[in-house]
DNA sequence: CAATCCTATTGATCCTAATCAAGGTCCCTT
DNA sequence: AAGGGACCTTGATTAGGATCAATAGGATTG
């Protein structure tokens, strides 16, 4: 199946401008980055890495949602990266993949070669130090999402997954800050939430019918969530109350 | 109570050189982080870091074993990091902790205050790539660990926090590697090993027990514990069996 | 349009780990 | 040496989520 490329303005010439890597950019540099990139495109379902595959390229997701996630011996699976537009894939550095990577939708990333990549790190600090903090960034979000599968129960689990996606939801923002009812798009299956919170499907399809029964919130179809109260909501999350609406 | 400051040689100059985040500094860069670094001691239990402090220093570690941890309304707690010596604490680029860091031993680290360290990323280059590398390296433990909050039982919990402290464990590396019988010290009471786990105390207790009944550990104390045979705790862990030995 | 497949829902039962409770061990203090 | 306190173990019971199973809705295909 034939999809177009996206055109470069999609991304401003520098797919990772949207993070701001290379808002301090000289011309130079960014041509050696133009002449290291290249997209891809991905197919729902299909396996972007192999964990254990060597590592061609970095990349960031231009569009579309891919999943990070282990898989053990016997099946169980925990995911343990959710990568929307504008995330960083890969590891400067290291040689092959910890993790399978898989399009969760459709997907297109942006693709910049391992070697010259790394070697375009050493000669433009910016870059490095803006990846730095997109890794704590995302060590933090990691270690927020440790709480939830250690020591939520399965009700908070699926609350805290709801904000999760809403507070990164492009298209709720404008509601979302005007504490309006708020529609968002359910980017997972029953069984990535699953994955994602390390619970079984079933246990997600009660809990979510559950928080349907009690109106916290509504659904539109399967796949669309409508948060009539997003403060409601927050308070099944077993997060602190205070300062919920905000960051 | 005082304690002796480390000598500078404890770190070799320059105590995140053990990492060797400097190994590519300037005599002039080794000078000015000379300049903004201070040794500070805590004695067991007391907290190095509350979350929501203002952030005035990163540090590293260089005695004794800290946590990092995040605690619910409720009191439900979970640990989030186990910070050894050579580890890195702090966030560069972050005004205040989002996580409590707590001394579980006697814990000695060494500061940089966090502005001029800050200042000094800029200009020195390889130290932020340094950075980068450590805070990846810690992403990928941190997935690791959400595999093991998410998906594992009780048992196969227990087995594999034995066996990331023996690999951390520098006094058993060489028995590690030459596949002989094991004794490492259990630096973690079961309460912290039970919010390490996303268990409960009891629960930890239980499973100790039966796996000292079962001959996979024998225990010397309350906190020394004999592997008899890696591979066989290994087989306990739920990972993959291949390569378990290595890295 | 029926057949099929994939995803989701709901019910019944089981099991693991949590909770509640009682002792036990070891160390420190006096 | 006795007392107290921190830490650990073990037992009994409960509960939350997993597992097994049946059904339903919706989309795609022939």
């Amino acid at each position: 199946m034939n999809r177009p490329v996206p055109e470069l303005s999609d991304c401003n010439d520098c797919p990772i401008r949207h993070r701001a890597v290379c808002a301090r950019c000289e011309p130079n540099e960014l041509e050696r980055l133009e002449a290291i990139k290249y997209y891809k495109t991905y197919e729902a379902g299909q396996t972007i890495i192999w964990s254990g595959d060597r590592l061609e390229f970095v990349a960031s997701v231009v569009s579309g949602i891919a999943t990070l996630s282990q898989t053990m011996e016997d099946g169980r699976k925990q995911m343990v990266g959710l990568m929307l537009p504008s995330d960083f894939v890969g590891r400067p550095g290291r040689e092959s993949a910890s993790f399978d990577v898989v399009a969760v939708s459709d997907v297109t990333i942006c693709c910049f070669r391992r070697k010259p990549f790394e070697d375009l790190l050493i000669s433009t600090p910016h870059v490095s130090q803006r990846l730095l903090e997109m890794a704590l960034d995302e060590l933090d979000a990691a270690r927020e999402w440790m709480l939830l599968l250690g020591r939520k129960t399965a009700r908070e689990k699926i609350a805290s997954l709801i904000t999760i996606i809403a507070r990164r939801d492009e298209k709720a923002k404008d509601a979302l800050s005007r504490g309006r009812p708020l529609t968002i798009a359910l980017p997972l299956t029953r069984e990535a939430m699953a994955d994602y919170l390390g619970l079984t499907l079933e246990t997600v399809s009660r809990q979510i019918s559950s928080l349907k029964r009690e109106g916290v919130i509504t659904l539109e179809g399967k796949r669309y969530i409508v948060i009539p109260d997003f403060q409601k909501l927050l308070d099944e999350t077993g997060d602190d109350s205070d300062g919920g609406l905000l960051v």
